[in-house]
Formats: C-alpha cells, structure tokens, sequence
DNA sequence: TATAAGGATGCAATAGTTTGCAAAATTTTA
DNA sequence: TAAAATTTTGCAAACTATTGCATCCTTATA
C-alpha cells in the first residue's frame, strides 16, 4: 500500500542502504545518488516509517504525556505548550489518563511496550514514586508542577511552592489583614500540603494575626463554593487564601450568596492567574505561577537528558509574583 | 536492556514462536506450554514489543488525536473523555496540535510515519477537506463535532448546528423578544456558519421581529467582550444568542460594565453548557452539546471502522438542548 | 603517472515480533 | 492397537528500516 524503502530503491535502480542514507542526515551519499532517491521517492510519495526506524535506532520519538488531571482550566494552556514544544523539536506526545489509577506499574508497563523515549509526568498531586517508577527501568522523567525535594530522584520542574505559600500569606500580612486563612485544595496534593507550610510559617512569624486553615475536596468551584459556605457557619476571616483560581471563584460565588462584598468585607487571593482569574466580571487577585517557562524548560530538560540519559536529578523551580486586580483592598490600621 | 522474545524463548526452552503465540490470545498452544513460557516472562519482567509487533501485524493501535482548538473550557472534557474512551479500547491517543496550521498534508504524513490505524479530527472549524485527506490515504478518520454534509466523504458525528441554531432563535422568540441578534464565533468556522444559516431560517418565519447579527474574532471571552461593547454604540438588542458559552460570558462581562442588567434588560443565551456556565454567579441559560455521546460514539464508530475500514461513511447527530438558568426571562405581551 | 586518502556504495546482519507451513505429538476413532 | 484426525510446536521467512564492514570509485598529493 504505502510504498516502503524497497520500493524506492528499485525504482531508483540503487541498493536500499543508498535510500536509508538519503533519508539520514549525516550520512554519506553524494549528490547525484540524492538526486535520484529524492526523485523516486517523490514520485512514489515515500518518507521513512518512524516505527521501523525505531528498531534499529532505538528512538521512537514518542514521548508520554501522563496526567491524572484533565480537568483544570490550567490544562488547556499546559496541553497546548506541552504539545507545541514537543512537535518542535520533532517529539510525538503520547497522551495517558491516569483517571483514578495511581498505580504507576500499568503506566510503566504500557509505555514501556511502546517504546518510548521518555516520559513528561504532569501533576502537582502525584507522589514521587510514581516518577521514580519510570527512573527505575530506566525510561528518561522528568516531573512538571511535581514537588520539590531536597535530594530529587527525577528531574522536577515548577515552583517552590512553599515559599508560594509564604508569598500569599506575606501579601495578606502587609495588606493589614488581622484574621487571615488558608483555604487550600485537597489535603493529599502535594502542592497543597507545601503551601500550607510555607503559608503557616510565615504566619508564625505574626502572632498577633489570627490563622486557620481547612481543605477543600477538590481544585474545583463546588468545592470551594461549599467549603466556604460551611465555614461562614463559625464566622468568616476576613482574607483567604484559595487553593487556586477555580477554587476561588467558588470561594467568590460562595461570598456572594452570603451578601459578603469582595473585597470589602473578605479579601481572597487565587493561584495560578489562569485566564478567567483575568476575565473583568472576576478579576480575582492571583499569585502567577510561570507556566510558559516552566514547559519550556520541562521539555528542554527532556531533550538534554534524550542525549545523556544519566545526567544527575536536578529541580528547577521558578519564581511567582502576586499579580493584583481586585480582590484584596489595603485595611486601614487604627 | 528489556528483555525480549528472544530473552524469554532461551530461558523457557522452547521457541519464539512458542512465546509468541502464548502473548496472542487465539493461538494455539498447550497449557504445559502457556504455564512455561509465562513462568519465564515472569521472571524476566518481559511484556511485549509492540511497536515491533505492529511491523507484521500492521497494527500499532496509536489513533492519532488531533485538533485545533486548546484553548476552549469544553475541550478538558473532550481530551478527558476521548483519553479514557481510547484506552478502554486498548488504544492510545497520539497528541497533534494543529495550532496554526491548516494544511493537512504535513499532518498526514506525520501520522502515516507514526503508521497510526486510524486519526480522530476533533474541530468544529476545521474544512471537511482537512479530514478527507486522510481518507485520501486509506486512513480511517472520524471528524467529530465536524461539519455534517448531505452526502458525506467521511464519518462525522457532532450535533446538527443548523438544527442547533433554528432551536436558539426559537427560544428567543419563543420568550417574547422583539429584537433578537446572533452573536456568532469567528467567520470561519464552520459551526458558526451553519449555526446562523439555522438562526436566520427561523428568524424568516417572524418578519415582526428585528433581527440583526454579527461575529466575534474568536470563541473566547475577551471576543465576545469587545464585540458586545462594539455593538453597544449603535444600541443594543433584546436579546442575545453567543456563540458559544465562554463568548456569551464576554458578553456578559461588557454588559455588565454597560450597566445593563441580564436578564432585566437584555437577554442572553449562550452554546455547549460547558461547566463554568453553571457556576451560581454565571448562571447561564445556554445549549446542551451531549459531549459524552458524541465522544462515546466517535470511538465507538473508530473501532467499528478498524475492522471494516470501507465502512460506508455515515454522520451520526445528537439532538441538543437548552438548560435554563438565569439569562433570559420572559416578556410580556403588551 | 602512480599512490595514498577519502568518500560513496552495496552486502548482509540486525532490531523484536508474527505467521504459513510442515513435522511432531497427542487425541480420537474404529 | 493401528490408523486417522487434530492439536501443538518449530523453522524460516516476513515486516521496514539501519549500519558495520568491505569494496569500489574519486580526488588529491607527490
């Protein structure tokens, strides 16, 4: 059906080595050889099946793109860069679900049957092992948004985020604020659990201004919506600080319900500044996490360490910045 | 490194053939023989190739995902669905981003060196050619949420927009409106076009209703935004069909800002009932897409094409529907 | 012009699997 | 128990490419 390097290489009139060779950069064939491929390929409309190549080469090129997370506007920008990035540089994203399975031993099974490259695991709730079951047969990972630790098994690129945490409590702190919470995602994310540290620590460092803490069942609206609903039984603090945005916006609607004005009455920062946090009808005060830069590096790193598969772990962590709309206003001290 | 056929063969005793078939349900082979083999693979961690395997089967069971659209909300639940569909099929999803480019020759190619067994076109912009080519190649394809056309060159399943858009002009109508405009996505886009062709037949039955319409740069807030604002400036009509639901929160937003109230004083319906439309401090009345349908009979349909690839090409329409909220009221006749 | 050096080419082995065919082993039938 | 029928097994040839090695052809050097 689809014409194969034999194919070419009769009616080329030439052996199949000289084919293989037209279509490998940096092999040796001159001009006229070229020439001569090049046209009966193009006649036949011929280009080299990458999966047979992969035999002999061992590259397929394709890359695993595992995340348990389909369902966080954030997604959409991560997907887009991801799958952008990749093709640049001449890499296939092969999409995995993880859904509810957190076994890593299927994941590794499948991928590993599909010979691929490397793997980018992309989830700010997964735990290590999962990446390091890839480390572990050898397969090239690198964690994005994945969690930060002092010694890393596998590369990490994403944020600090403990000192995340301790950037939202320090932007609640200086604005005046004398009762200030941590709403934070679910409690078994891991990126949950780093901010409330660095947010909690920071708070330690002011004791006169009162702090709680609680989680909501998910990064979503509904769960922020309900969990600040129930919290308004016992009183409401008057700033938070939202898991992120989507959980903010719930928080927000939430507020709302209660007759509470933002920011007048409660202030409420997000994370991650997606793009409704930008939309005037919500113009959620938000801390930036740096998504574009972080991708860029995850697949730069993907590519360094296609090159050199034993390059030691490292974690790169950018930077946030709070970026201010109009959820959190300047309390006057007496 | 792995182990392969080979590895697992030597260490049983016996054949590679004898392995293989123990890994390929339907062949023959003794239970002494199974229990051998599989105590071998076992031991060596072996599970086979199957990109290898793929060369004489000709099956890599890849299915090529691709699309044109990253950035809209519904598209979490669409890679979500199609992800978690494929995979129950034993088929993994091979990630193309279209971006910028419309040309289908350069993802053909891609996908025939990838020697996918089939590619799913998930747009509702793209030109039926794009998807016909291809069929051109002998490609199985199904274009979902494509462009429904009477005698169809590929498999389309989606929903009738032109039926969609008859059903949006006649809700408005329906509600006593008597100025009524479509606010639609981009020129282009296909679904725009067949929408308005709908909105505008059922317009015609009612001469006594002013009627106007116009389109948005893009399915995207700050489009829909900025035409509203546009609009504005040359008065406003009753009501409002956006094209789709992030567009009608723009809209949403610029009325907002121009002081008017939703649904006091102008109507607004918007398209997909994506997630965020039912947000409490949105509250959208928009038009159901059955998304869960339409994915579930797209795979459904691919795996029905994988074993009879010259399936006659068939267009499979799920009926919408709309899901009142809190943007469109009812008006009193005088 | 003869020789050395280097580039271009083809042969054949290889990558990891499946599968048609024939031989061997087992089971059924008489 | 022997012959026939059936199942199981292994050999070897695919599938589509790449690549080390040896050979052949050019071009450069003296």
């Amino acid at each position: 059906m689809t014409p194969t390097l034999k194919d070419v290489a009769l009616r080329a009139g030439v052996s199949t080595s000289a084919v293989s060779r037209t279509f490998t950069d940096g092999a040796s064939v001159s001009d006229k050889m070229r020439k001569k491929v090049e046209k009966a390929a193009a006649e036949l409309g011929y280009s080299p099946n990458f999966i047979a190549r992969s035999l002999t080469t061992r590259r397929t090129k394709l890359i695993g793109l595992v995340s348990d997370n389909f369902y966080n506007p954030v997604f959409l920008e991560v997907f887009d860069r991801f799958t952008r990035a990749l093709q640049d540089c001449g890499l296939r994203p092969l999409l995995v679900n993880l859904s509810n399975e957190t076994d890593p031993e299927n994941s590794v099974r499948m991928l590993q049957q599909y010979s691929v490259d490397g793997v980018m695991v992309v989830s700010s709730t997964l735990p290590p092992e999962f990446s390091k079951a890839f480390r572990d047969k050898n397969i090239p990972v690198v964690n994005t948004f994945g969690r930060h630790a002092t010694s890393p098994d596998v590369h990490v690129v994403g944020i600090d985020n403990v000192a995340a945490g301790r950037m939202a409590a320090r932007e609640l702190v200086s604005r005046g604020y004398k009762s200030i919470a941590f709403l934070g995602g679910p409690k078994r994310a891991t990126s949950t659990l780093d901010r409330l540290e660095g947010f909690r620590a920071e708070m330690a460092q002011h004791p006169d201004i009162a702090f709680t803490y609680s989680f909501a069942s998910a990064y979503s609206f509904q769960a922020g919506r309900s969990e600040i609903l129930r919290l308004a039984e016992n009183g409401l603090a008057e700033a938070y600080f939202g898991g992120d945005d989507v959980l903010s916006i719930g928080i927000l609607s939430g507020l709302q319900d209660l007759g509470k004005g933002v920011p007048q009455d409660v202030g409420l920062i997000g994370f991650n500044n997606m793009e409704m946090a930008g939309w005037e009808n919500i113009a959620l005060t938000t801390i930036h996490q740096p998504i574009a830069q972080i991708i860029a590096s995850s697949v730069e790193l993907m590519v360094a360490m296609l090159e050199n598969p034993d390059r030691y772990p490292e974690a790169r962590l950018f930077p946030c910045h709070v970026v201010e709309r109009k959820t959190l206003r300047r309390i006057q001290s007496r």
